[in-house]
DNA sequence: AGAAATACATGACGATGGTCATGCAAAGCG
DNA sequence: CGCTTTGCATGACCATCGTCATGTATTTCT
């Protein structure tokens, strides 16, 4: 095909989105390469020709996906007065619909404990975890740093245990507890 | 060998372990049964002698380990005074050392998206939830049921991110945000 | 138009996964 | 003392895994 390089960058979006969604639906170790390929509309053969292997292709996923997050954040609090931007990270973050579309949920929550465990995948973490806290920080009552510490804490516990419960009054409680350690009420 | 069904039941004990360890500490689809076996100091055959499949293993596994640490949260809220029983649990919680030995950390914060994946395990896991909530609910100030998922959620957050960031200064400032959050100075 | 480059498909490899049928050795019953 | 029960080992099964060598078709450059 030789269809330019900018196909060629397309595709390899593809494929990362479709990894993204998969692994974080399904758990980084129940999604094959075979199965990433397929929903990327493609077959598995293809797959070195964008990534060294599954682990570079895991790191770049979850990094990638969670510097888009920080970018959001830093863009809301940029175009928006600070208490209503901390409302609208807030309320996005912990609206049910975030909680049921396990597909397309904050990588903190719905990969934390398996990207912890990947070396390579945790100085790009961190730094998008800082930014996220410093456009926390920005949006903050008082724009007090220890305020959005606690912010995010509770929201990535909150939208953790939510997903665990199996009932939704107390996923409701959990996530409404959440808010008010964020600041809102 | 026939040695009554009292060793049987140590033995399904040592798999439990060995299975809770392992997963905790690699995930729960990165770990075989051959390994848990091994681990468990057996070989991979015997098995199903003790579990239907590898995913009864997984619900029992991450069950009974949650039942136990409410069954730790409980003892302590009941053998101490208030404040001193919050401050047990949080500190013990928030430890470096808790953060530094996954394969031994809290089921929710090393295996909760996993387990909310699995809708088998998902009842079992809200009720020792409910029962950390209450018990956090007899220690936090004034009993509040708020402050008590507040703590909760932060806390749970907090570790799942200290394990994230790969700057151990950051991780401290998280982990000191969320015991704030959970009503100590 | 022909050649060269390249995006992706086909198909195969060894390793490892979960599962189960079978074998054996030890322990209690008679 | 022998029979039977049972805890666990051996070994094999098929599927799936990550990886890669090779083939093919298409497009751009000369």
């Amino acid at each position: 095909m030789r269809t330019t390089p900018e196909r060629k960058a397309e595709t390899r979006e593809r494929i990362l989105g479709a990894a993204l969604t998969l692994f974080r639906t399904h758990g980084v170790d129940a999604v094959g390469v075979d199965a990433i390929m397929h929903h990327a509309g493609l077959t598995h053969g293809g797959f070195y020709a964008y990534f060294a292997s599954k682990e570079a292709l895991v790191a770049e996923a979850a990094t990638s996906a969670l510097s888009r997050s920080a970018d959001k954040w830093e863009q809301i609090v940029s175009d928006t007065v600070a208490q209503n931007a901390l409302a609208r990270i807030v309320d996005a973050y912990l609206d049910p619909t975030h909680i049921a579309t396990t597909e397309r949920g904050c990588v903190l929550t719905t990969m934390g404990p398996e990207v912890a465990r990947r070396p390579g995948a945790r100085p790009a973490i961190t730094t998008s975890i800082r930014r996220m806290i410093e456009a926390l920080t920005r949006c903050v009552p008082g724009r007090n740093r220890q305020r959005a510490l606690r912010a995010l804490t509770s929201m990535v516990g909150a939208v953790v245990l939510a997903r665990l419960v199996d009932d939704s009054a107390l996923a409701a409680e959990l996530l409404a507890a959440s808010r008010r350690s964020a600041g809102l009420r």
